[in-house]
DNA sequence: TCGTAAACGAGACGGTACGTCCTGTCTTAAC
DNA sequence: GTTAAGACAGGACGTACCGTCTCGTTTACGA
């Protein structure tokens, strides 16, 4: 979760099979095509994103986009799944607390200090539904976070820092939750917010020693 | 957060100052208007929704629905803020625990058994920006849910079910962000769901009697 | 050919049959409407006239108007019929050339020198056209000219000054035509034109005592 | 005057000094947008011409319209220019008289057999106002016109048929008059009445050998 | 002195067309 | 065979008027 680099063309997986006829694809256009998608994306969202813009600023006949995306979906998928996965966070070092609050506050950081932050919001609506975009961003995102997460959480289980019954699998709804609450109601992503959560989690709010629940 | 009663049209606040001058404005065709809109909008989704084919559904001219909203998003906007308001939560009987859960499965209820979940999914990338309908659905909707909670968790307090030292204003987020993560990223959205978010917050994850946190 | 003053209102011929229940027409916005009609028709030409905009010059509901006028051609005909009759040149003294000078240069100086001049520029399709607005174009001012100018024809005969063989059905077309030919074509429409055309009507272009034609 | 060939996209004047970028313009689309505006124009007149149906029935976009004519107005002038010069009538043979009918008769047969005609008839208002329509049909068809009469004229002198004091530019007017005349009041457009315009213009309505005038 | 009834101003109504914009496809000449 | 350019058919946009309608108000007449 941290090169936003977007990735290769998709139909040349690895290397060309074909011997290459005719005039070779411009690196250069696709380029510009996706530097400009961007761009726009963040000064119109999504909603407003037209390629016919995409191409005048990336100096481009829209032929040339249509030949390399089908839609405008595809082309702004791309851009977005070069969030990636995050640092798997695996050089953790026995603190199972910094770990959590390291795994929070890695998507925070992404919103906020990348151009995906803006880009994500404007998404929402798509990666919501169940088409394309979503199930994509499901598989390559959410995936490793959860991931991440889960692998905190069984450690910090056998090193004893967590009850045996903690309810592992809500654990990364509980901790990443308020990150998406409040990338949608509003209210700041900080370093603050991800202690405050961590806490929160760990502590539980219930006064201990208690049995009514 | 039940009645999905569309609110009367903007321009009268409190009541009619003015006398009322020309041909009154059609509460037949207002209605009309919504219930076109909210049809078409679960058919196609906010991109696909086109006021034109709203104005045919609903027997209308176009003029007719900017005579009432300034554009697609006001209109949409009006309907989903039809969701009001969650019943209070005041009737609470002396049980943290179970007003947590209720607290929790209101909007997943309304998420799940009434148009507006389908709705406000379309409209999330709206509401998470910064404009006029995010303001509207923050100020109605979020607002009445995190009274409802906050109050709840003051009353949790006095009465001892809850620390003292409880981190009151992140509760609203630990118990309804998982609710937004799965509304995003997918997975259930049921009692279940509301049960573990709570048992998880009240419980906590840690070991309890242990001090390192 | 002078008094611009529009008709009455058509519904009542003379006098006024019923009774005369409820509340009588307003004959303010009855001239209010005409006056309004003859701005906006100078300002913007027949085809750009719109009757909303005459309603709201007027100060008066649309409905006022089309209580009054079936449609916009029936609003328009009345202000342009009330061009009206050409003085009957019947107080001619002997001067077969002065009476024709003066019949060509009656609906030069209407056109030139009254608000109907440009009215009827902007109506010429109107009034081209089979329609009612110019069959009552044609009753009215038209027929007032064939008549005077064959009345002098007529005259000018019996006195000697015209030839007896004259083809008198076509004076009007030669002597009025030039007008009309100018007023679609442009040119100048002044005493000259009517001196000129009269003297060439007159004269004849051929040279005479040849017997060629 | 004969050849209804509508000329080429206006554009190009001569000939292309680009290297032509882009697809060219379709000259199909271009026939087919003229030619439904041909029809719906009878059908309908200038008043009730909508582009959306010349769009429609010429299966064509508006677009496609709008990048070659800027207006209505454009579009329909160029069908009315398409009525061009009248066969210049240089081939006269010595017979002033016939010349002269003629001349007369080109305007009369255009009107009368071809489906300019009607055109001109619900353009006259365009035609008579001082736009851009206006000044077009008077440098086409009018000037030619013009310039054939003009050119009988002077020979009919030279050669001893015409007065050498003839008023050589109302000739026009004299004998074109009667033409446009009887367009817009009624009244046949056949060849007698060229040839009594003719000889009402040749043989003058004064009884000959006064000097009265 | 009062209804009663029609006209009044205002402006909303269901429509239709406007002229613009964008979509996704196609067609050209140049490379 | 790809490129930039730009025309193509189609369709939605938001605006402007059409001619009709529905309000609350005004103005006259006949009871």
């Amino acid at each position: 979760m941290a090169q936003p680099a977007p990735a290769a063309h998709p139909p040349s997986p690895t290397s060309h099979p074909l011997p290459a006829r005719g005039r070779p694809r411009s690196e250069r256009a696709h380029q510009a095509i996706l530097q400009a998608t961007q761009e726009l994306l963040l000064e119109s969202g999504y909603a407003g994103l037209r390629l016919e813009h995409v191409a005048a600023r990336a100096g481009v006949g829209k032929a040339t986009i249509y030949r390399r995306w089908s839609s405008r979906e595809e082309l702004v998928l791309e851009l977005v799944s070069g969030i990636g996965a995050p640092r798997p966070t695996i050089d953790d070092l026995g603190d199972t607390r910094a770990a959590l609050v390291r795994a929070v506050l890695d998507p925070i950081m992404t919103i906020t200090t990348t151009p995906f932050g803006p880009t994500i919001r404007t998404l929402l609506s798509e990666i919501a539904g169940s088409g394309g975009p979503g199930e994509r961003f499901r598989e390559t995102v959410v995936a490793a976070h959860r991931a991440a997460i889960e692998t905190i959480v069984a450690r910090g289980v056998e090193r004893g820092d967590l009850r045996p019954d903690v309810d592992a699998p809500m654990a990364t709804e509980m901790l990443l939750g308020p990150v998406f609450y409040r990338l949608i109601v509003g209210g700041a992503l900080d370093r603050d917010l991800a202690e405050r959560v961590v806490h929160a989690y760990l502590a539980g709010a219930a006064v201990p020693q208690t049995d009514w629940f």
